[in-house]
RNA sequence: CGCGGGGAGGUGUAACGGUUGCACAUCGGGCUCAUAACCCGAAGGCAGUGGGUUCAAUUCCUACCCCCGCAACCA
């Protein structure tokens, strides 16, 4: 079997600052990627900024900005969540770079050869009140809702289109043969309904002259690039596809994670045209739901926005990463409130987690126990321990079940001391006691061992004061 | 008949063809090592509604009601 791993985000948008639906995508995918690196895999993990297109074009144009140097702007504050979130990233692919660039136009190249490009006369709905071009979803009984009283003028112009209905069959042979190709179940049967009722071939290309912002199509200096088709093709240009093929040998094909609105475009449309390139495919999907917030879609309108770097501010990384986590549904939406977080926190981290390493700790230091530890190779290589169980889970989404099996783990050990009372025995029969806070105390051992993946700054503060014989700082203070 | 997801104790949620589990909140008891934390116990759900399959359904099927996404070039 492969002993590497290669794990990739999707490549936000950077039209906006980054949110907590973000956020989440990093962090299970981080998730993922620690747990692998922990069970012995050589993993690459890739995320980046979407940096092309017209609406990034069109804001830098508002704000009287260079678009580079407008996206130079959002890349950076995306890079902040590296350390926000303590996210392990081996690459941060922005397809602004010139070596991506190249890549796309390859690829494109690739295509062409294999006979998937054509131009053809594309029309688009126009609004003369906008003066700007309107997509179906955007319009109200086939009117723009700013202007309902203005008919829509219907322009033509010339791009390239891809041959997405040639893959049709290939594509449901795909999902047929490869049941896990894209997880959850329910969005496979989703994306092969979507197949199954025909594909249109899609538009891969804009006129330069209006849309300037993007990658130029290979020999035709009238066009650039539709943001889509470069942008998927970060996922193989990230691991240095087509320059340095060694690299691209080892690491493909990839574990993709997105949200339930990439669905088409990851699980259908980029893997028509990796069948087209003539590429392997993806190894697999993972489709996760989005973050509502008060039951409704995070909005400015609606004030229910919630900032990743503002619960960090004030509850800290480990605890976001906690509640993303365990917290939230891997798969379904999940609504967070300030007030779900809150108590999340206390129970779980400051009352749960935190109390308990205080509760041993204490012991361990005043009742000077000094047991011998396994390392931390042979507790992971241990199958009696039950942390490769929970590495397993964690690399099979089964975030919330992990975290359930440490959480029924640190319960039991609460029990363990209430019912065994070494703060009592000390007194009475100190060998005793302190057998029973040695337990404690390679019980937490584990317990640090599980958690990293999740956790792996609060890991780390246990494991050194475990190792270092000291009472640690509190982990997490009540709110 | 466009596609898909969901309706469970005060709130939020998990699993499951055969005593509904968990967290928070509430009530009673216990402990003092600990971050007023921790442990034990109790109350609280006819599992949206009607029908069907089954020895048995919250779990499978079906009809209806309600909520939520998506409906392609919007990345």
């Amino acid at each position: 079997m492969k002993d590497t791993f290669y794990i990739t985000t999707t490549l936000p948008y950077v039209n906006a600052d980054p949110h907590i639906g973000f956020a989440l995508e990093l962090v299970q995918t981080d998730i993922i990627a620690r747990a692998q690196r922990l069970s012995g895999k050589d993993v690459f993990f890739n995320t980046g900024t979407d940096e092309h297109g017209q609406k990034i074009y069109q804001k830098a144009q508002e704000e009287r900005k260079d678009p580079q140097a407008y996206v130079d702007e959002f890349a950076a504050r995306f890079g902040l969540l590296k350390e926000a979130l303590n996210v392990s990233y081996d690459s941060f692919s922005r397809t602004t770079d010139p070596a991506h660039i190249a890549s796309a136009q390859e690829f494109w190249r690739k295509c062409d050869a294999a006979g998937d490009i054509y131009k053809k006369n594309y029309k688009v709905k126009y609004c003369v009140g906008c003066e700007l071009e309107k997509t179906d979803s955007e319009l109200e009984d086939d009117r723009c809702p700013l202007h309902p009283d203005k008919e829509l003028e219907i322009r033509e112009e010339e791009n390239y289109f891809f041959r997405f209905s040639k893959y049709q069959d290939k594509l449901l042979a795909l999902y047929k043969e490869n049941l896990d190709f894209v997880v959850p179940d329910m969005r496979l049967r989703e994306i092969t309904k979507f197949v199954e009722r025909g594909l249109q071939d899609f538009s891969i290309s804009r006129l330069k002259a209006k849309m300037p912002w993007g990658v130029p199509v290979p020999g035709d200096p009238d066009h650039i690039m539709y943001v889509w088709f470069d942008a998927l093709v970060n996922y193989i240009s990230a691991i240095g596809w087509p320059s340095d093929m060694e690299k691209f040998e080892k690491w493909w094909p990839v574990v993709q994670v997105a949200g339930k609105d990439n669905l088409r475009q990851q699980a259908a449309m980029w893997q028509a045209m990796l069948m087209s390139a003539g590429l392997l495919l993806s190894r697999q999907i993972i489709i996760h739901g989005f973050i509502t917030s008060g039951g409704k879609k995070m909005s400015k309108s609606a004030g229910n926005v919630i900032n990743p770097f503002d619960l960090v501010e004030e509850y800290g990384t480990d605890a976001l990463r906690y509640f993303l986590a365990r917290e939230v549904n891997p798969f379904e939406d999940s609504d967070v409130t300030m007030e779900r977080f809150k108590e999340a926190y206390n129970a779980n981290l400051a009352n749960g987690l935190g109390n308990l390493v205080s509760r041993i700790m204490k012991m361990v230091t005043s009742y000077d126990v000094r047991p011998e530890l396994p390392s931390e190779e042979d507790v992971l290589a241990d199958d009696q321990t039950g942390v490769k169980d929970i590495l397993n889970e964690l690399s099979n989404f089964s975030f919330q079940k992990a975290a359930d099996g440490i959480w029924a783990e640190i319960g039991n050990m609460d029990f363990f001391i209430q019912s065994t009372q070494p703060f009592k025995l000390i007194k009475t029969d100190e060998k005793k006691a302190k057998e029973y806070v040695e337990v404690l105390v390679i019980k937490l051992w584990y317990v640090a061992i599980m958690l990293t993946p999740l956790l792996p700054t609060t890991a780390e503060k246990i494991k050194s004061a475990i190792k270092n014989h000291e009472m640690p700082e509190p982990l997490f203070m009540r709110k």
